[in-house]
DNA sequence: AACCAGGACGTGA
DNA sequence: TCACGTCATGGT
């Protein structure tokens, strides 16, 4: 599955890196980077030296979840809505009371839920003491799945653990390398077995999936271009 | 106006 | 294990 690491270069030569995860801190400063999705904050492109700060780490951690099937976007304002609070940080949000919480998140929807998963999450995260979570630790919290977890160790703490959604599935399959109903690890396994070993290569690839896919997995039929410049020849089909 | 958005959990086969 | 319902607001 050579194939794999085409695409991550024919993604990247198209769309240049990404800088994710965005932070809040970065909205007004000059590295920024307008994206499909209409927000021109807070992303760090070919700088990987984030998050510097443990703040930096929670943030993306609360993102991470309040992201679960739900637009960056509102995403973004339930995070500055915290921010405004002062309760964007570890300490602040334990004196937030679960209304005042409720009403910060209830943009990105699925609010009752995400406060408790939150809640779950603070717990756990004071109990890490700044260690580096094991995947099996993050998933032991309720509200963190394997996306969550692998977004989390990925991005906030630059653990090379490779991030599946949906555009991933819905790409991989439209280009037919993988069927779109696989188990999560199969899918992990794949792109993991076939890439170097490295979180950066992680980050950059997953955060060029959701670029190409805003652009053209949206709505269907998907018209991708990727798919006819991509020459799928047999060899790549049976060397996986 | 249906459909999707950087999913996860609980339940019952 | 896996298919299905539920959670919820916002944008297109």
């Amino acid at each position: 599955m050579y194939i794999l690491q085409r695409i991550y270069r024919e993604l990247f030569k198209t769309y240049s890196p990404q800088g994710w995860w965005p932070l809040l801190e970065l909205n007004n400063k000059k590295n920024i980077n307008i994206t499909k999705s209409g927000s021109l904050k807070g992303y760090h492109p070919g700088d990987y030296s984030y998050p510097k700060t443990e703040n930096q780490v929670f943030e993306i951690c609360i993102g991470s979840i309040l992201t679960q099937n739900t637009s960056w976007l509102s995403v973004e304002k339930a995070l500055f809505n915290l921010k405004k609070a002062n309760a964007l940080n570890l300490k602040g949000i334990k004196h937030l009371s679960d209304g005042k919480l409720k009403e910060c998140i209830k943009i990105a929807g699925y609010f009752n839920q995400k406060a408790k998963y939150i809640r779950e999450f603070i717990r756990f995260f004071e109990k890490l003491d700044r260690r580096i979570p094991e995947r099996d630790e993050l998933l032991a919290v309720k509200g963190i799945g394997n996306e969550t977890a692998d977004s989390i160790l990925l991005y906030a703490y630059k653990q090379p653990e490779f991030v599946i959604d949906a555009y991933t599935r819905r790409i991989f399959a439209n280009l037919e390398l993988i069927e779109e109903n696989s188990a999560y690890h199969e899918i992990k396994e794949l792109f993991e077995s076939n890439l170097k070993k490295d979180f950066i290569t992680y980050q950059e690839y997953h955060a060029l999936i959701v670029e190409h896919a805003k652009r053209y997995y949206n709505k269907k039929p998907y018209e991708d271009p990727l798919k006819k410049s991509l020459v799928l020849n047999s060899n790549d089909k049976q060397d996986n």
